[in-house]
DNA sequence: CCGAATGTTTCGCTAGGCTAATTAGCCGAG
DNA sequence: CTCGGCTAATTAGCCTAGCGAAACATTCGG
């Protein structure tokens, strides 16, 4: 058997895999089409993902600072993705959510994304599906937060990739 | 045996791969520390993967105007990444490539990332270096041009993702 | 010389980011 | 009750990057 050696070379496979990712990823991107810029984008999947959110929290997990989170919220807001409402006991505290129309954007955004790559998948065999399920197991690991071990900052503010 | 069902409902697995490799790719894009803004980038990986090029046909692949491409250019010259040369038989045409310089920040980008990848393979046991393998073998798929059925574009122009 | 091709300059625009100052609201001390 | 200090968001003002359209310069090919 000269199928490749059983010693796979660690630094070939990341590099192979750092390429097929990006551009895999890249490909994905592309095919978003939701018309916001990136910082828009974010800061709705933001929204999206951790509920309603105070401006305040949204500038910290966007890591932006408190004006310009104002601006990007404001945007979102006049294109009726995402709605304010000042919090009842607390006045000075907006929070924004996205709205019907957000989740909408949202969906179809996803969901074209979706399709593309379950129509590719469609067209493979038993193995090729396998290999895909392997492929998940492995990469929802290094997808996910590298170390427990040491816990840097003081608060913490994960962000969601997407 | 309650293991998940054998029809993996590919529009899952879809999803599921969407975000595994969004997250990745993401992770990935933050070591990649170039100093280089993202547009500078693209078209430095460009220049390497073509090698010489016009700057029009620069701008062809980035997707951008002439003068864009002029000024990416130039700033890609002023960091000593590219150099530019006339060509000797038709002065109005300008090629641009990598400089030395400029292959030694891709390498070195390339391996940072690598390097990261790697460090995280490592700690893989053997099941798991078989599934990255099975992963390499449909992700490859996946990343590769999806059609050559149909032919859209009149001048189709690739774009490298890295 | 004329027209086409190739880059470049000029100018204006938008997005996105910051700091500093301001407004509005909360709350505790007196 | 009201004053002072704090907090949340916004406004004002400034800067940079990135992009394109229009005009320009240069060069080539007939």
């Amino acid at each position: 058997m000269t199928k490749t050696p059983d010693t796979p070379d660690p630094l070939e496979m990341a590099s192979r895999l750092r390429l097929a990712t990006a551009r895999l990823a890249r490909r994905l991107r592309q095919l978003s089409g939701t018309g916001l810029s990136p910082s828009q984008y974010s800061a709705l999947v933001s929204v999206d993902v951790h509920g309603p959110l105070t401006l305040g929290h949204l500038a910290k997990i966007e890591q932006v600072a408190p004006p310009t989170i104002t601006r990007v919220a404001a945007k979102l807001e006049d294109d009726g993705l995402v709605a304010r409402e000042v919090d009842a006991s607390d006045r000075r505290i907006v929070r924004v959510q996205v709205t019907a129309e957000g989740h909408r954007r949202l969906d179809h955004s996803r969901q074209r994304r979706n399709l593309w790559l379950a129509q590719r998948l469609d067209g493979f065999d038993a193995g090729q599906l396998a290999d895909v399920a392997a492929a998940l197991r492995v990469l929802e690991v290094l997808a996910a937060e590298p170390e427990p071990a040491v816990v840097v900052a003081v608060e913490v503010v994960e962000v969601e990739a997407e």
